[in-house]
DNA sequence: TCAACTAATGAAAGCGCTACCATATCTTCA
DNA sequence: TGAAGATATGGTAGCGCTTTCATTAGTTGA
């Protein structure tokens, strides 16, 4: 009932510790018997090797960090799904934190992660600071962002084009024949920007007046989509759609709507963004955007790791997906 | 542009490593003029001490392992919310693995996990073997189960009360006059298995006859519980009601239900179990028991906590909460 | 037959930190 | 005033691995 360490394996066996590591390394220069013999002993005895010794000297830990804004939110379950799942496969294991849209709060813990010795770090949605990038650069640890973007040197990322989903989803609704058409905005981060600026320009296009009571304030849940709707339908009874910054967010909004005792798509159409889980079995299954977010998750994890094993810091490297619309019954044609 | 080491840093400050060392771990014998020119040298250099070192001399990760059943499932998020605010706030950092239920999947990622040197581990849901506990115990792994138990000496658990939220849902059901009431079993393991005993209770008390058909093969998700509920239910119209394992489940059940043609609560009353988020703007608002998971995470995590720091492992610690009936729409008296 | 390999093993040093023990100075108080 | 304790600092060893360099034996080829 000991732990044992690679010194007493090698005592066990008559050799050097080193021809132990090499046994453990799979090293090819160990004669097969003297291997199997090694072999025998580490499985007798159950010996694992030291994690923290061999970090120490490799120089690695094969952790990589990874932030998320919101673990309750399924669209960060099922990129996270992608995340670990592509890790796992490579010998890597996957630190979670959550920043919850807060700066501070990820600064935090993302020291927090740099600290634990990380491989390298996967930001998902999170506002970057040049601050936080330097950091990050000083301590040569390999990022990759996820689900958000920064054009910067050297700053690779994995998204789906929030531009491009934005339009989808405001050309949709204007096609309807929507003239007063509600914005729930999101924080700061370059895919809530994206699709926001894909609203603005869309409805200029078609010459539609965005009154200023049409954009929310940030709003960064369910909650917060729930509370903003039901202070703009109280206020504003000129407004016939809501585009959602996201399907949380939508699903808040639905829920206000309801609760107001008006109908969807009757009254009001609501359209959301990223077709999570479950929308489309809501009390009205949500007309939304389809984010890739498995395939952003997987995409991202193997650009890093890519880095993490070429040990160049100046890739250039971005994945840009696409997005789809998803029609359900959360919008129709005004009248 | 280099890497400091604490051995760097004592030269530059014209002092021992060690009382660098005592800087860092907030030693008081330093004399407070010393202290703050070698704070000064840490923040100008932006030294930061290495976590393999120091894990290697102390032992101690300050990692802890998570593993759980199912990503995607919200439960598992609620709960893992609850786990890493309360490892953060202690100093710990989390990774999470998956399990899906499976376990050699299971084993092979708890192997992966143990040999990354976690402090200890916390077990969601998981169908834990003898030969893993004895393995756990032997590398000296404190643990703690979440959300599933098992009655053996020194195997500590946080969970909620299945045998009572069980009897709760039958009881419910059974009480609006149902008699054919089909039961959506979930996999091995205890959390399930005491919902499922207490329906088979419940169901004797009341003089119902179990028939084999009202019993599912194993589900898993929401898939699972789609297939096997539209399969029953082409095949015994005799079925009034469905329990089922979980709102997962549940969700997937009441997708098979709607697209039969049937309706819930009008042809079909359904039940779930957990409370997960979005079940209450279902298309039908989904009658489940709530399950504190986010509590549940908080308390195991705790345990874990107390047994890491308190260094001895014959602990006996158990915390049962308590589950609530939530009664929504999906749940009818019987005509 | 001898130089030039490959195969198989080991000795020593070191990764960056802390534990343990020692030393030196400074207080305190009977 | 001197013994006992608190304060402040350092030397050495070692945590459990791998790297680097040596060494020896066996194999190959012109």
């Amino acid at each position: 009932m000991k732990n044992y360490t690679l010194k007493d394996i090698s005592e066990l066996a008559g050799v050097a510790p080193i021809t132990v590591s090499r046994v453990i390394n799979n090293d090819k220069y160990v004669k097969a018997e003297t291997r199997e013999k090694i072999l025998r002993i580490i499985r007798e005895k159950g010996y694992h090797p030291n994690f923290a010794a061999r970090s120490l000297v490799l120089k690695k830990t094969k952790i990589i960090g990874l932030m998320v804004a919101d673990l309750e939110n399924p669209f960060f379950s099922r990129l996270t799904r992608g995340v670990i799942q592509t890790a796992e496969n490579n010998g890597y294991n996957i630190i979670t934190c959550e920043s919850k849209f807060d700066n501070s709060i990820g600064k935090k813990y993302l020291n927090m992660l740099m600290d634990k010795g990380i491989d390298g770090l996967l930001l998902a949605n999170m506002n970057v600071s040049t601050d936080t990038i330097n950091d990050l650069r000083r301590r040569r640890i390999p990022f990759v962002l996820l689900t958000c973007r920064m054009e910067m040197p050297d700053v690779n990322y994995a998204i789906a084009d929030d531009y491009q989903g934005g339009r989808l989803a405001a050309d949709y609704i204007i096609k309807l024949g929507h003239k007063n058409i509600a914005f729930l905005k999101g924080p700061d981060i370059s895919s809530s920007n994206e699709r926001f600026l894909a609203y603005k320009r869309e409805m200029e296009k078609n010459n539609l007046e965005i009154k200023d009571y049409f954009i929310s304030e940030e709003v960064i849940n369910q909650y917060g989509g729930y509370k903003v709707t039901t202070k703009l339908l109280k206020e504003h009874k000129d407004i016939t759609a809501i585009i959602a910054i996201n399907d949380f967010v939508a699903i808040g909004a639905l829920e206000a709507i309801l609760d107001l005792g008006l109908s969807v798509p009757e009254n009001v159409s609501l359209i959301g963004y990223d077709n999570i889980n479950f929308t489309k079995l809501l009390k009205v299954p949500l007309t939304t955007i389809n984010y890739p977010k498995y395939r952003c998750g997987v995409a991202g994890t193997k650009m890093l790791l890519n880095m993490l094993n070429s040990k160049k810091l100046n890739f250039k490297e971005r994945v840009i997906l696409k997005n789809k619309l998803i029609v359900r019954k959360s919008c129709s044609q005004i009248n």
